[in-house]
DNA sequence: TTCTTATTGATAATGGTTTATCAATAAGAA
DNA sequence: TTCTTATTGATAAACCATTATCAATAAGAA
């Protein structure tokens, strides 16, 4: 992949709308996702040009990705001060960015060294646990 | 793909050997593993068969598959009344099943249902860590 | 406004996993 | 032991996410 300087990096119409897209999303999203989110707008954006910002955008440490069960990877922004949590609803698929921050650290069997990072429970979320 | 009636099944030396594989190792296994499990032990068994035996021990309810970050599908044995959960050493990429069954329940935020089933820990494992 | 060149979009190509095909083999019932 | 047919192995093909190609476009410096 052709790949110019960083200083002559432009900001276009396109990367910034990508952008928006990965860091306004309540959970993580994957190309086809957002490539979809600008059809519905009737906004054309190439496929490869989302694969293009992805990678800028995770070469610029703002966003990061994560592999779910039987899913692409997805994106999501990278609060590296703000590590979270994931939900993955075993219903309707969603996955939910978790507030809290629970202590994890002591489940680690001994021997074992905790590396705080995310983490995926799994479960049902609160619109498909009360249907 | 063909699928003759689960009646006539026959039990050949291959799909034995590959549940063998599945069922006692001490780690979820993917396909490309087994394959070369099997070119170790000099015992030929195309990658076909495989595939074709994982789908049965699926369909049979034997083995369940997992999906770990940036890898591919790896399978291991379902033990539906033996629920544990995984450890991903992010330097060696082992992973390995836990023991313990600590009560994840009350970390799950208010109104989301929380559904036992595995958990995939990151972090560093007990060669890593040490070394 | 002009002009250089980074970026885009369409799409062909790539790469890796999984499946289909089919003749040869072997499980296991009779 | 014979015989039907499920299973195998080799490999071609399908599949799907991601990347490369390249002419056209547009960001933004001068």
């Amino acid at each position: 992949m052709n790949k110019p300087s960083y200083k002559n990096r432009r900001i276009t119409q396109q990367s910034l709308s990508i952008k928006q897209v990965i860091l306004g999303s309540l959970k993580p999203v994957n190309s086809y996702e957002i490539h979809n989110i600008f059809k519905d707008k009737k906004q054309k954006i190439g496929i490869a040009t989302i694969y293009r910002t992805i990678q800028r955008l995770q070469e610029e440490d703002i966003i990061d990705s994560i592999n779910f069960q039987g899913e692409t990877t997805s994106y999501y922004q990278n609060k590296q001060h703000n590590q979270h949590n994931h939900f993955l609803c075993a219903d309707c698929k969603q996955v939910f960015c978790l507030e809290s921050k629970p202590s994890l650290k002591d489940l680690v069997p001994n021997g074992f060294q905790w590396k705080p990072q995310s983490l995926t429970f799994n479960g049902l979320c609160v619109g498909c646990a009360t249907t």
